[in-house]
DNA sequence: AAGTAGTTTAGAACGATTTTAAAGTAAATA
DNA sequence: TATTTACTTTAAAATCGTTCTAAACTACTT
């Protein structure tokens, strides 16, 4: 499927600027990223985007599933483009994420949903520190 | 041990500013914060504090290890006062966060942390979603 | 009591993100 | 195809959480 019919699929319009976003993200490579990042990266490809269109756009991936946002305690919001449930390394100090597979971690035991909630996706964070 | 022998003990000056958080940080109970709420517990105490020393106290009892800050892609930073390894449970459209004590949580398989790194923590997060 | 090192403060500054409102574009309709 | 409608993009301003600044203050040491 192409990302013109991937968009389509999500219910979003294939727009001018969602598909030079697709084109850079939707390439089955997976990475992190924060939206300044991804703006570079577009710049150097030779076009240009309002920061605004960029936040836009990501919000609107997020929530149909095209790429995830990593829950880590930075500043600033990082993106993923592997959305399949997987968990990650975190080296507080720089910030660095590390994907982990999720066959490599294997929860024997977890607690019960509280009263009317669902499980909405389980992540495993492990805080690393560079050795001295 | 009292508040101001903890703050000894954690190698920080017991200041007026600092006593004031400590005894309502300190007293045993499990919560999850914001500075902002910090603030306000204060201000209805019949305190007052500038934001700035909110957030420099809080950093210096993080790094003391008095209290910890939460891993959630939040636009606001939370902290909580329950400082031995556990897990949360994340409800994402509201933000609220609900402790898993270590004991509820077994996780058989861990992968190999990376070439000169050591493991700093693991946290669980279990994304949940209020039942329609 | 005097010195000094650490702390608090208001307010300015900062950086990430969102809002605004006007102009532009894709899709639907006639 | 032309027209309409709803959605999208944009630059710039606004907002929000957090940090910085530098001057006043305070805890501890001598």
């Amino acid at each position: 499927m192409n990302n013109k019919e991937k968009l389509r699929k999500a219910g979003l319009r294939p727009t001018k600027q969602r598909m030079i976003i697709a084109d850079i993200l939707l390439d089955g490579i997976n990475r992190h990223f924060t939206a300044e990042n991804l703006q570079n990266e577009i710049n150097s490809s030779g076009n240009s985007m309002s920061i605004a269109t960029i936040y836009n756009c990501l919000k609107k991936f997020r929530n149909c599933g095209l790429i995830k946002q990593v829950e880590s305690s930075k500043d600033t919001a990082i993106f993923d483009t592997n959305i399949n449930q997987h968990h990650h390394f975190l080296d507080e100090e720089t910030g660095e994420l590390i994907d982990i597979e999720n066959d490599e971690v294997n929860l024997r035991k977890l607690p019960k949903i509280p009263q009317g909630y669902l499980n909405n996706g389980v992540e495993v964070l492990i805080k690393i520190k560079k050795q001295i």
